[in-house]
DNA sequence: CAGGTTATTGATACTCGTTATCAGCAACCC
DNA sequence: GGGTTGCTGATAACGAGTATCAATAACCTG
Protein backbone atom coordinates (compact mmCIF):
# COMPACT_ATOMS: atom_id res chain seq x y z
CA UNK A 1 0.00 0.00 0.00
CA UNK A 2 2.91 2.45 1.03
CA UNK A 3 4.19 4.21 -1.86
CA UNK A 4 7.86 3.41 -2.48
CA UNK A 5 9.97 7.03 -2.85
CA UNK A 6 10.64 6.15 -6.64
CA UNK A 7 6.88 6.48 -7.32
CA UNK A 8 7.62 10.20 -6.50
CA UNK A 9 10.04 10.63 -9.49
CA UNK A 10 7.29 10.85 -12.30
CA UNK A 11 8.84 13.58 -14.00
CA UNK A 12 8.84 12.10 -17.10
CA UNK A 13 12.70 10.38 -16.90
CA UNK A 14 13.56 7.65 -18.75
CA UNK A 15 16.59 6.61 -16.60
CA UNK A 16 16.17 3.68 -13.75
CA UNK A 17 17.77 6.12 -11.14
CA UNK A 18 17.46 9.98 -11.86
CA UNK A 19 19.43 12.62 -10.19
CA UNK A 20 17.35 12.81 -7.29
CA UNK A 21 17.05 9.61 -6.52
CA UNK A 22 21.08 10.07 -5.75
CA UNK A 23 20.30 13.21 -3.91
CA UNK A 24 18.07 11.51 -1.55
CA UNK A 25 20.40 8.93 -1.00
CA UNK A 26 23.12 11.04 -0.24
CA UNK A 27 20.96 12.75 2.43
CA UNK A 28 19.57 9.90 3.96
CA UNK A 29 23.24 8.58 4.48
CA UNK A 30 24.54 11.67 5.73
CA UNK A 31 21.14 11.35 8.17
CA UNK A 32 22.15 7.77 8.94
CA UNK A 33 25.57 9.13 9.62
CA UNK A 34 24.44 11.03 12.27
CA UNK A 35 22.42 8.22 13.75
CA UNK A 36 18.91 8.84 12.48
CA UNK A 37 17.31 6.06 10.97
CA UNK A 38 16.34 5.53 7.41
CA UNK A 39 12.81 5.49 7.00
CA UNK A 40 10.61 5.46 4.13
CA UNK A 41 8.66 8.35 5.04
CA UNK A 42 11.99 10.24 4.99
CA UNK A 43 12.98 9.28 1.66
CA UNK A 44 9.25 10.03 0.54
CA UNK A 45 10.08 13.98 2.33
CA UNK A 46 13.44 14.33 1.02
CA UNK A 47 12.18 12.97 -2.78
CA UNK A 48 9.38 15.04 -2.90
CA UNK A 49 11.61 17.68 -1.80
CA UNK A 50 13.95 17.37 -4.35
CA UNK A 51 11.17 16.83 -7.21
CA UNK A 52 10.52 20.90 -6.11
CA UNK A 53 11.75 23.50 -9.02
CA UNK A 54 11.49 26.16 -6.01
CA UNK A 55 11.64 26.83 -2.69
CA UNK A 56 8.32 25.14 -1.40
CA UNK A 57 6.35 24.91 1.54
CA UNK A 58 5.75 22.29 4.52
CA UNK A 59 2.03 22.26 2.69
CA UNK A 60 2.78 21.72 -0.37
CA UNK A 61 4.78 18.29 0.53
CA UNK A 62 1.98 17.25 2.90
CA UNK A 63 0.01 18.49 -0.48
CA UNK A 64 2.34 16.05 -2.64
CA UNK A 65 2.72 12.92 0.16
CA UNK A 66 -0.73 12.14 1.35
CA UNK A 67 0.20 8.97 2.79
CA UNK A 68 2.84 10.18 5.17
CA UNK A 69 1.38 12.20 7.75
CA UNK A 70 1.50 16.15 8.64
CA UNK A 71 3.58 15.89 11.67
CA UNK A 72 6.02 13.70 10.43
CA UNK A 73 6.60 16.06 7.07
CA UNK A 74 7.23 18.84 9.52
CA UNK A 75 9.66 16.70 11.99
CA UNK A 76 11.55 15.62 8.34
CA UNK A 77 11.73 19.05 7.55
CA UNK A 78 13.22 20.06 10.34
CA UNK A 79 15.49 17.52 10.76
CA UNK A 80 16.70 18.42 7.83
CA UNK A 81 16.94 22.03 8.40
CA UNK A 82 18.52 21.31 12.09
CA UNK A 83 21.45 18.85 9.91
CA UNK A 84 22.17 21.46 7.68
CA UNK A 85 20.53 19.62 4.40
CA UNK A 86 17.94 22.17 3.96
CA UNK A 87 17.85 25.80 4.09
CA UNK A 88 14.68 27.94 4.92
CA UNK A 89 14.23 30.76 2.49
CA UNK A 90 12.27 34.39 3.40
CA UNK A 91 10.07 35.36 0.63
CA UNK A 92 9.75 39.21 0.35
CA UNK A 93 6.02 39.30 1.60
CA UNK A 94 7.72 37.62 4.57
CA UNK A 95 6.13 33.91 3.83
CA UNK A 96 9.27 31.07 5.12
CA UNK A 97 9.73 28.72 2.57
CA UNK A 98 12.29 25.73 2.10
CA UNK A 99 15.05 24.45 0.14
CA UNK A 100 17.17 21.41 -0.32
CA UNK A 101 20.98 23.07 0.20
CA UNK A 102 23.58 21.14 1.72
CA UNK A 103 26.15 24.03 0.77
CA UNK A 104 27.59 26.33 3.48
CA UNK A 105 26.29 29.83 4.07
CA UNK A 106 25.34 31.18 0.95
CA UNK A 107 22.62 33.72 0.11
CA UNK A 108 19.27 33.52 -2.40
CA UNK A 109 18.56 34.97 -5.23
CA UNK A 110 15.21 34.99 -5.33
CA UNK A 111 12.70 35.53 -8.33
CA UNK A 112 9.74 37.27 -7.81
CA UNK A 113 8.06 36.55 -11.18
CA UNK A 114 8.50 33.06 -10.96
CA UNK A 115 8.92 31.50 -7.83
CA UNK A 116 12.86 30.21 -8.40
CA UNK A 117 15.76 30.67 -6.33
CA UNK A 118 19.07 30.37 -6.94
CA UNK A 119 22.22 30.21 -4.80
CA UNK A 120 24.23 33.83 -4.67
CA UNK A 121 27.97 33.17 -3.09
CA UNK A 122 31.49 34.59 -4.13
CA UNK A 123 29.95 37.46 -2.83
CA UNK A 124 31.44 39.69 -0.39
CA UNK A 125 28.92 41.36 1.66
CA UNK A 126 30.08 39.75 4.43
CA UNK A 127 33.37 41.75 5.08
CA UNK A 128 31.50 44.83 3.82
CA UNK A 129 28.96 44.54 6.73
CA UNK A 130 31.09 43.67 9.20
CA UNK A 131 32.78 46.92 8.31
CA UNK A 132 30.01 48.97 8.04
CA UNK A 133 28.83 47.33 11.75
CA UNK A 134 32.25 48.32 13.35
CA UNK A 135 31.81 51.48 12.42
CA UNK A 136 29.34 51.88 14.87
CA UNK A 137 30.68 49.60 17.61
CA UNK A 138 29.00 46.71 16.15
CA UNK A 139 30.58 43.25 16.59
CA UNK A 140 28.67 41.43 13.69
CA UNK A 141 28.48 37.62 14.04
CA UNK A 142 26.13 36.70 11.45
CA UNK A 143 23.65 37.63 9.01
CA UNK A 144 20.40 37.23 6.76
CA UNK A 145 20.18 38.03 3.27
CA UNK A 146 17.61 37.14 0.38
CA UNK A 147 18.10 39.02 -2.74
CA UNK A 148 14.47 39.73 -4.98
CA UNK A 149 14.22 40.13 -8.48
CA UNK A 150 13.90 38.65 -11.58
CA UNK A 151 15.92 35.75 -13.04
CA UNK A 152 17.02 34.96 -16.65
CA UNK A 153 14.51 32.67 -17.61
CA UNK A 154 12.14 35.09 -17.07
CA UNK A 155 11.17 38.15 -19.17
CA UNK A 156 11.63 41.54 -18.20
CA UNK A 157 8.21 43.30 -17.41
CA UNK A 158 6.50 45.51 -20.20
CA UNK A 159 8.79 48.44 -19.92
CA UNK A 160 6.90 51.69 -18.27
CA UNK A 161 3.81 49.15 -17.29
CA UNK A 162 2.16 48.94 -14.01
CA UNK A 163 -0.07 46.00 -15.04
CA UNK A 164 0.89 42.43 -15.68
CA UNK A 165 2.86 42.34 -12.43
CA UNK A 166 2.31 43.49 -8.61
CA UNK B 1 -12.83 55.40 31.06
CA UNK B 2 -10.66 55.08 28.07
CA UNK B 3 -7.18 55.93 28.46
CA UNK B 4 -5.62 58.72 26.68
CA UNK B 5 -2.30 58.43 24.46
CA UNK B 6 -0.74 60.70 27.63
CA UNK B 7 -1.44 58.19 29.57
CA UNK B 8 0.60 55.47 28.24
CA UNK B 9 4.45 57.36 28.28
CA UNK B 10 5.20 56.87 32.15
CA UNK B 11 8.79 56.77 31.36
CA UNK B 12 9.65 58.99 34.62
CA UNK B 13 9.65 62.07 32.27
CA UNK B 14 8.81 65.74 33.47
CA UNK B 15 7.92 67.54 30.60
CA UNK B 16 4.46 67.47 29.15
CA UNK B 17 5.07 66.10 25.34
CA UNK B 18 8.20 64.51 25.92
CA UNK B 19 9.51 63.43 21.90
CA UNK B 20 7.45 60.30 22.01
CA UNK B 21 4.37 62.45 21.61
CA UNK B 22 5.45 64.59 18.44
CA UNK B 23 6.33 61.09 17.41
CA UNK B 24 2.37 60.02 17.80
CA UNK B 25 1.33 63.30 16.58
CA UNK B 26 3.57 62.85 13.60
CA UNK B 27 2.69 59.63 12.29
CA UNK B 28 -1.21 60.26 13.05
CA UNK B 29 -0.64 63.10 10.80
CA UNK B 30 0.93 60.94 8.06
CA UNK B 31 -2.15 58.54 8.19
CA UNK B 32 -4.70 61.59 8.33
CA UNK B 33 -2.96 62.77 4.75
CA UNK B 34 -3.43 59.37 3.47
CA UNK B 35 -7.16 59.21 4.34
CA UNK B 36 -7.21 57.46 7.77
CA UNK B 37 -9.05 58.98 10.91
CA UNK B 38 -6.65 59.37 14.04
CA UNK B 39 -8.34 57.28 16.57
CA UNK B 40 -7.80 56.99 20.24
CA UNK B 41 -6.64 53.07 19.70
CA UNK B 42 -4.11 54.40 17.09
CA UNK B 43 -2.69 56.85 18.99
CA UNK B 44 -2.87 53.95 22.16
CA UNK B 45 -1.01 51.69 19.76
CA UNK B 46 1.41 53.94 18.21
CA UNK B 47 2.25 55.40 21.32
CA UNK B 48 3.19 52.02 23.27
CA UNK B 49 5.24 51.22 19.67
CA UNK B 50 6.94 54.43 20.71
CA UNK B 51 7.79 53.23 23.99
CA UNK B 52 9.55 50.66 23.07
CA UNK B 53 13.25 50.31 23.44
CA UNK B 54 13.28 47.77 21.03
CA UNK B 55 11.89 45.50 18.24
CA UNK B 56 8.42 44.60 19.87
CA UNK B 57 5.67 41.73 19.16
CA UNK B 58 2.58 42.31 18.68
CA UNK B 59 2.01 40.68 22.12
CA UNK B 60 3.68 42.92 24.01
CA UNK B 61 1.69 46.03 22.54
CA UNK B 62 -1.44 44.00 23.46
CA UNK B 63 -0.24 42.99 27.24
CA UNK B 64 0.63 46.89 27.21
CA UNK B 65 -2.57 48.49 26.33
CA UNK B 66 -5.40 45.56 27.91
CA UNK B 67 -7.78 48.39 26.92
CA UNK B 68 -7.55 47.71 22.85
CA UNK B 69 -8.81 44.72 21.14
CA UNK B 70 -6.47 42.29 20.09
CA UNK B 71 -7.49 42.82 16.16
CA UNK B 72 -7.13 46.31 16.41
CA UNK B 73 -3.40 45.98 18.03
CA UNK B 74 -2.65 44.07 14.64
CA UNK B 75 -4.34 46.05 12.43
CA UNK B 76 -2.66 49.26 13.99
CA UNK B 77 0.52 47.39 13.48
CA UNK B 78 -0.36 46.61 9.82
CA UNK B 79 -1.66 49.80 8.73
CA UNK B 80 1.64 51.20 9.78
CA UNK B 81 3.87 48.55 7.91
CA UNK B 82 1.53 49.53 4.96
CA UNK B 83 2.17 52.89 5.06
CA UNK B 84 5.73 52.54 5.62
CA UNK B 85 5.95 53.97 9.00
CA UNK B 86 6.86 50.93 10.40
CA UNK B 87 9.17 48.18 9.39
CA UNK B 88 9.49 44.42 10.11
CA UNK B 89 12.10 43.23 11.65
CA UNK B 90 13.66 39.32 11.62
CA UNK B 91 15.14 37.90 14.72
CA UNK B 92 18.13 35.34 14.18
CA UNK B 93 15.51 32.23 15.15
CA UNK B 94 13.53 33.51 12.74
CA UNK B 95 10.77 35.24 14.81
CA UNK B 96 9.28 38.27 14.01
CA UNK B 97 9.00 41.79 15.51
CA UNK B 98 8.00 45.36 14.46
CA UNK B 99 10.01 48.79 14.65
CA UNK B 100 8.63 52.11 14.22
CA UNK B 101 10.93 53.47 11.58
CA UNK B 102 10.22 55.99 9.29
CA UNK B 103 13.03 55.84 7.36
CA UNK B 104 13.57 54.56 4.08
CA UNK B 105 14.88 51.53 3.08
CA UNK B 106 17.18 50.81 5.57
CA UNK B 107 18.95 47.69 7.38
CA UNK B 108 19.12 46.81 11.01
CA UNK B 109 21.78 45.64 13.27
CA UNK B 110 20.02 43.55 16.08
CA UNK B 111 21.79 43.20 18.83
CA UNK B 112 21.61 39.03 19.97
CA UNK B 113 22.26 40.18 23.87
CA UNK B 114 20.09 42.56 24.95
CA UNK B 115 17.30 42.49 22.22
CA UNK B 116 18.20 46.11 20.52
CA UNK B 117 18.12 47.35 17.56
CA UNK B 118 19.91 50.20 15.20
CA UNK B 119 19.36 51.32 11.68
CA UNK B 120 22.47 50.44 9.83
CA UNK B 121 22.37 52.90 6.23
CA UNK B 122 25.44 54.20 4.33
CA UNK B 123 26.36 50.81 3.44
CA UNK B 124 27.28 49.75 -0.15
CA UNK B 125 25.80 46.22 -0.49
CA UNK B 126 22.76 47.04 -2.77
CA UNK B 127 25.48 48.10 -5.48
CA UNK B 128 27.91 44.60 -4.53
CA UNK B 129 24.30 42.81 -4.88
CA UNK B 130 23.22 44.19 -8.24
CA UNK B 131 26.35 43.54 -9.50
CA UNK B 132 26.54 39.87 -8.58
CA UNK B 133 23.23 38.96 -9.08
CA UNK B 134 23.46 40.25 -12.81
CA UNK B 135 26.51 38.19 -12.92
CA UNK B 136 24.27 35.83 -12.97
CA UNK B 137 21.69 36.95 -15.22
CA UNK B 138 19.34 37.94 -12.58
CA UNK B 139 17.74 41.41 -12.23
CA UNK B 140 17.87 42.86 -8.78
CA UNK B 141 14.78 44.62 -7.57
CA UNK B 142 15.13 45.01 -3.87
CA UNK B 143 16.55 42.45 -0.66
CA UNK B 144 15.69 41.63 2.87
CA UNK B 145 19.03 41.82 5.34
CA UNK B 146 19.54 41.57 8.74
CA UNK B 147 23.09 41.71 10.70
CA UNK B 148 23.20 39.82 14.00
CA UNK B 149 25.63 40.60 16.77
CA UNK B 150 26.72 42.56 19.78
CA UNK B 151 25.85 45.93 20.19
CA UNK B 152 28.27 48.48 21.77
CA UNK B 153 26.72 48.65 25.06
CA UNK B 154 27.06 44.86 26.12
CA UNK B 155 29.72 43.39 27.17
CA UNK B 156 31.68 41.28 25.18
CA UNK B 157 31.02 37.49 25.62
CA UNK B 158 33.38 35.84 27.88
CA UNK B 159 36.96 34.38 25.89
CA UNK B 160 36.92 31.33 24.83
CA UNK B 161 33.47 30.34 24.29
CA UNK B 162 31.98 29.32 20.34
CA UNK B 163 29.35 32.13 20.82
CA UNK B 164 28.84 35.01 17.92
CA UNK B 165 29.85 32.83 15.26
CA UNK B 166 28.07 30.39 12.70
C1' DC C 1 16.68 -14.75 10.22
C1' DA C 2 14.08 -14.26 14.95
C1' DG C 3 13.66 -11.12 18.75
C1' DG C 4 14.22 -7.16 21.46
C1' DT C 5 15.11 -2.02 21.75
C1' DT C 6 14.05 2.06 20.71
C1' DA C 7 13.59 5.65 17.23
C1' DT C 8 9.95 6.91 14.40
C1' DT C 9 5.31 7.31 12.82
C1' DG C 10 0.44 8.93 12.36
C1' DA C 11 -3.81 10.73 14.27
C1' DT C 12 -5.16 14.12 16.93
C1' DA C 13 -5.33 17.84 19.98
C1' DC C 14 -3.16 21.76 20.81
C1' DT C 15 -0.38 26.26 20.61
C1' DC C 16 0.71 30.64 18.62
C1' DG C 17 0.41 34.57 15.73
C1' DT C 18 -2.59 36.59 12.79
C1' DT C 19 -6.89 37.54 10.00
C1' DA C 20 -12.13 37.46 8.97
C1' DT C 21 -16.78 38.58 10.56
C1' DC C 22 -20.11 41.68 11.98
C1' DA C 23 -22.92 44.51 14.91
C1' DG C 24 -22.19 48.74 17.36
C1' DC C 25 -19.59 52.95 17.86
C1' DA C 26 -17.42 57.29 16.89
C1' DA C 27 -14.53 60.42 13.50
C1' DC C 28 -15.21 63.41 10.28
C1' DC C 29 -17.79 66.46 7.20
C1' DC C 30 -21.58 69.35 6.21
C1' DG D 1 -26.30 68.31 15.39
C1' DG D 2 -26.73 64.62 12.35
C1' DG D 3 -25.64 61.44 8.79
C1' DT D 4 -21.93 58.55 6.50
C1' DT D 5 -18.90 55.46 6.85
C1' DG D 6 -14.46 54.08 8.64
C1' DC D 7 -13.10 51.93 12.83
C1' DT D 8 -13.52 49.09 16.89
C1' DG D 9 -13.94 45.00 19.85
C1' DA D 10 -15.43 40.29 20.77
C1' DT D 11 -15.18 36.23 18.87
C1' DA D 12 -14.56 32.71 15.61
C1' DA D 13 -11.59 31.12 12.35
C1' DC D 14 -7.27 30.39 10.19
C1' DG D 15 -2.38 28.52 8.93
C1' DA D 16 1.90 26.98 10.37
C1' DG D 17 3.97 24.34 13.44
C1' DT D 18 4.44 21.37 17.95
C1' DA D 19 3.11 18.00 21.85
C1' DT D 20 1.09 13.57 22.98
C1' DC D 21 0.95 8.80 22.83
C1' DA D 22 -0.06 4.23 21.39
C1' DA D 23 1.34 1.46 17.46
C1' DT D 24 4.90 0.42 14.20
C1' DA D 25 9.15 -0.59 11.99
C1' DA D 26 14.56 0.10 11.79
C1' DC D 27 18.34 -1.47 13.46
C1' DC D 28 21.28 -4.41 16.37
C1' DT D 29 22.49 -8.69 18.32
C1' DG D 30 22.67 -13.43 18.52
Amino acid sequence: MMMTADDIRHQGHDHPRPRSAAVVDDIVAELARQGHRATEPRRLVISAAAAQGRPFTAEEVCAALPCVGRATVFRVLRLLVDTNQMCRVLREDGEMRYRLSSAGHHHHLLCVACGAAADLSGCDVESRLREAASAVGFQMSGHWLEVYGRCGDCPPPPAGDHAGDQ
